[in-house]
DNA sequence: GTGAAAGCGCTAACAC
DNA sequence: GTGTTAGCGCTTTCAC
């Protein structure tokens, strides 16, 4: 039995051991060119019996290539980020990718520090869903990127929902509701393209004479506290309340305190949420929502991607996947009309 | 103006044009051995000018390392795993790694090939949360690997949560309650430690004469259906429940369709859900639950990992980090004095 | 069919 | 102090 095995065998070892040339073991190893099928067994022997596994570092610096993509968001304990890693990983991994995933936490230096990544070569490429930096920051990179969300340019395609849809339905249930005095949470994040919903949900509202409170919400991102004390500055602040629309964590933390306060949903109070995680089917009543299709934009992400490393089919700058109403208990059925 | 820019500059072009040797400008790149004031001006300048930047997997193939550790996780979309995700890609990233994440979602060709970028170099070590191979497979490999909460033997360090007292205290709060028929969900999740407070909980209960209902749950990765459904067999089959235990969410579902029944809670149901996620805050009425410190654990498993891949420090074969009571509004407040 | 050799971009040892 | 050189482990011409 051997003492020590020095390290790991390398291509040269099976080579050797098999008393071939290492271009052939390669060849065996990449089911390239013609090789004889004796000489094959007698590599493939060789490998196994070496437990031979090719080192990937040396085919990457090789193809010059890794096979990650790098996956930015503000946070992973944000449901619909967590979810978007998910269905990202799983779509890239289809692809033969693997995802290397990082929380920016708000913090410019761990963005700049993935997307330097970028240009030292150690990921083929970069899906964000989160910017804080400089558009510039972006722009200036030669890598490939693509931005969940977010539009910062030509050259980096973006892949985002159909957010004023989302705001317009929002709003029209709210109305179906008959609701006169609405609360309306913003703020969620800077820079993203699902801001673009409150404009025309109080638009849509105003122009149908209903109140429109809003309300700014700092977006904490080590703890959710934030959220809790929008809602309870809103609780505070404005009575008469009698639907709410915001993102859902704020939404749900509304909720809670206003049930703790004795109101009851739907009856006295309508809600509606931004997103429909999951934590919206737990709660009881259960929560009416707009819905992004996270997995289908995770996928027309994870696709771009690769088009755009492949460099074949030319991908389209704009993106945009539409949204969908899921009614549950906090609100009053309704059926949309696309009347407002 | 340039035409084309061949590919990137490497540190070659970056010596020519500086009109020093290759070695000195590796030198300046890494601070390493004596170099002149203005030779090293020079470099700077010429790096500068060519927008000069290492190619990591260069140097990765040099070192035989790539500060890259695979998580592997059963799914980002429960938010425990989100969550232990998060905080290990923090931690690791103060210690200069960064994190490669994998939804094993039951797929153990999936789970094989992530083991398998350790014997490939891909990756400099493995922390995982999810094993549905042999655990022949994992203690078979060379490579470094932490296991979250389960154990795989001698070589392979473990960290997890104290569940026996999780399940103790668990149990306690429902004497407390004076709960006389206790529904039990179990079966979140194969092979992990979390399964040792079942055992506990219903022996202290039992002892105590209080009725205790199992009920074996399946964990389908890719909908949440099973959640409810276990709950809705609950409901059904059984009556006369005032308390309830189970993970997050499948407590949550039973609370959902117990509440809809028009049972309430506390008062008639008392439900304690273990993990203790931002969820249980959210619903009303906020949930009492046993708390693992998930931040404490990922923090746990990225420093054991560095410990063996630094290989200065042992590290221990086991990590046991205490869980904690958080009473909500769904039990009535007790003192806990670890009576039973 | 197969071996030898060059080279991917970098680091480190070794001369000068 | 600095240039030269020999690898790291692999793939891929290019002869034979």
């Amino acid at each position: 039995m051997r003492q020590v095995r020095r390290s790991m065998a390398s291509i040269r070892d099976v080579a050797q051991r098999a008393g071939v040339g290492v271009g052939t073991v390669s060849r065996v190893l990449n089911g390239n060119g013609y090789v004889a099928e004796d000489t094959r067994k007698k590599i493939e022997t060789a490998i196994s019996e070496l437990e031979y596994t090719p080192n990937e570092l040396a085919r990457n610096l090789f193809r010059n290539k890794t096979g990650l993509i790098g996956v930015l968001v503000p946070d992973l304990d944000h449901p619909f980020f967590s979810s978007f890693v998910r269905e990202t990983e799983i779509a890239l991994y289809k692809k033969g990718y693997k995802a290397m995933v990082c929380n920016t936490i708000g913090n410019s230096s761990r963005e700049m520090d993935y997307l330097n990544m970028l240009d030292r070569n150690m990921v083929d490429g970069i899906i964000t869903g989160s910017h804080t930096l400089h558009v510039e920051e972006y722009l200036k990179r030669k890598g490939k990127i693509v931005s969940l969300d977010q539009e910062f340019g030509p050259g980096i395609p973006m892949v985002g929902s159909d957010h004023v849809s989302g705001g317009k339905i929002a709003a029209e249930v709210m109305l179906k509701n008959k609701c006169r005095k609405v609360l309306h949470i913003t703020g969620v994040a800077p820079n993203v393209a699902a801001n673009d919903r409150h404009a025309v949900f109080e638009a849509v509202l105003s122009e149908n004479g209903v109140d429109v409170v809003d309300m700014m919400m700092a977006w904490n991102l080590f703890d959710h506290q934030s959220y809790w004390d929008a809602a309870k500055e809103a609780i505070r602040k404005c009575d008469g309340i009698d639907g709410v629309f915001a993102a859902d964590e704020p939404a749900l933390c509304y909720m809670h305190l206003a049930m703790k306060a004795g109101r009851r949903v739907p009856e006295d109070l309508k809600v509606i949420t931004y997103d429909g995680m999951d934590i919206t089917k737990l709660c009881y009543p259960e929560v009416t929502c707009i819905c992004q299709n996270i997995k289908f934009l995770a996928e027309t992400c994870a696709d771009t991607m690769i088009k755009l490393i492949e460099g074949k089919e030319p991908v389209p700058q704009k993106q945009i996947l539409s949204v969908e109403l899921r009614q549950g208990q906090s609100t009053l059925p309704v059926e949309l009309d696309g009347k407002y």
